[in-house]
DNA sequence: TTGACAGTTGACCGATTAGTCATTATTATA
DNA sequence: TATAATAATGACTAATCGGTCAACTGTCAA
């Protein structure tokens, strides 16, 4: 395990016990067995870490979320998404408390924040696509509303859950969440997040990249990744992205080749949206 | 205005944009045009200005809401609710942006995540015996459940209107929340949250005070008041706890006195409950 | 005019923080 | 084994924090 991963590892540990600003870098290099001098090796300041760690995790909580929502059939789709959200949601549960304690406002890094609002905005636009896919035309005026609601529902679970030291059936509770979420989609007729409510909130562009940075991210992981099938695969889809010459069958191959490396979901995510998949 | 008040109110409005550790004493009072020492003299510390804060905000909204909701008729109960909610609020909008902020564990003041506690537990007190009385019988295995989805919803909602500078229409989206709550009142059957796993989350008892406790309270905002209307209210209620001698409607009279007096609200609230009103 | 007094001040204290860098330890190479 | 290159250390700095207290100000009765 590289330095920067351990540190990333322990210092979660503490960020999710104590919070991020009330956790020194003292206590994280100790907690590590290294000296201060050495986190500063790996990271530039305590800032480039919580950026990191948020990074690592959101990356891969989306893509996972968002790779399971695209791939279930309609009956089982409302249900895999709340189990997935919650699985991967408790599978990284100091990471989840983490982003718990210093959502929205807490953190004073400007940079930050807007990153965390940009995830945030991902998360609800995999939850709308799966909205629309379920019911259609028939929720168009209330679907907005929907997604906020079931954001609301979710994250009062998910606290409730993760602060208390309770047994969890997480089945149950996504069984309870797809009857009130087929009940609010079915039956509510009062919305009151509208299309233009949403619209007057968000200025900046969606996290959306352009070709080239794509390709500048593929070349970065592909320098960091050692000799294996991940590799190669990228290397491939590099090659696609530059010059499309492979069949789709081929690049899904590819796709599904790097899907599970930890290290390569986001750019797994960017991809499949890049190619339609 | 006394100086503990001037600091209260500008102290809050610093909280509201900065939270309440990343506020310094200094800049408090530089915002006051006061000294750090004359701080101080009305406080003995940062953190029994939280408290205060949290005191003096948490009675009055919890009381207001019961008050509200005890004298509605059932009709307009649930609108009620949601829209006395939204509205004390967003009138007090400063400090429910400090609440959002420090809520649950950002704070690290032990006594004080207990009061925040003890305070979100006696306001689902009050929405519980809400829906006890409107669905009755028929909620009894799901009722539990149905206080921590409106929660989630109200939460989610008063989020997004706190954090954007959007217009609001309060009274759409209490409408839009009194009918997704007796959707899910009506029709949800798969419950999460059971009688069990509230019952073993709190073992502490629930914001009950003894009848000397009660006597002590009432005695020592006797002696802060000035003479008044609310003064002598309090000192007839007082005599009719010691010993009981007028009728319902005078100490129902009694009580409406000072009900709407900001140093009040929580004594009338509890003198409300003694009472059996 | 004096002196007692309540109210107010801001320089100061000890503790803690993120971040630096000269020094030392370890490893790789020749 | 000797030398160079790299990794790791922890004492140190400058800044900020909550909280204290000797000194100062203005008021009013004597």
């Amino acid at each position: 395990m590289s330095k920067k991963q351990l540190i990333m590892e322990r210092a979660l540990e503490l960020f999710a016990k104590q919070g991020f600003e009330a956790t020194s870098v003292q206590q994280i290099t100790d907690h590590c067995g290294i000296s201060k001098g050495a986190f500063y090796l790996s990271f530039k300041s305590k800032d480039e870490l919580i950026f990191s760690l948020i990074d690592y995790f959101m990356t891969q909580l989306i893509s996972d979320i968002d790779y399971k929502v695209k791939n279930a059939q309609n009956e089982e789709l409302l249900f895999t998404y709340f189990y997935t959200s919650f699985q991967t949601f408790f599978q990284h549960s100091d990471f989840a408390k983490v982003l718990m304690k210093e959502q929205a406002q807490t953190l004073h890094n400007k940079e930050l924040i807007e990153k965390m609002h940009l995830y945030d905005r991902l998360l609800d636009k995999v939850t709308l696509s799966m909205i629309e896919r379920l019911y259609g035309e028939e929720v168009n005026k209330t679907k907005y509303d929907l997604v906020y609601c079931i954001k609301g529902l979710m994250g009062n679970y998910s606290k409730l859950m993760l602060f208390s030291n309770a047994s969890l059936d997480l089945k149950l509770l996504s069984e309870s969440l797809v009857e009130k979420t087929n009940l609010l989609a079915n039956h509510a007729t009062i919305a009151f997040i509208s299309e233009d409510f949403i619209q007057s909130m968000e200025q900046p562009a969606l996290g959306e990249v352009t070709k080239e940075q794509l390709l500048e991210m593929i070349t970065q992981k592909t320098d960091e990744l050692e000799e294996s099938i991940e590799k190669e695969s990228l290397i491939l889809l590099k090659q696609q992205v530059l010059e499309p010459s492979l069949s789709p069958a081929i690049v899904k191959g590819l796709l599904e080749n790097i899907r599970n490396h930890p290290h390569c979901k986001w750019i797994s995510y960017l991809l499949r949206s890049y190619f339609n998949f």
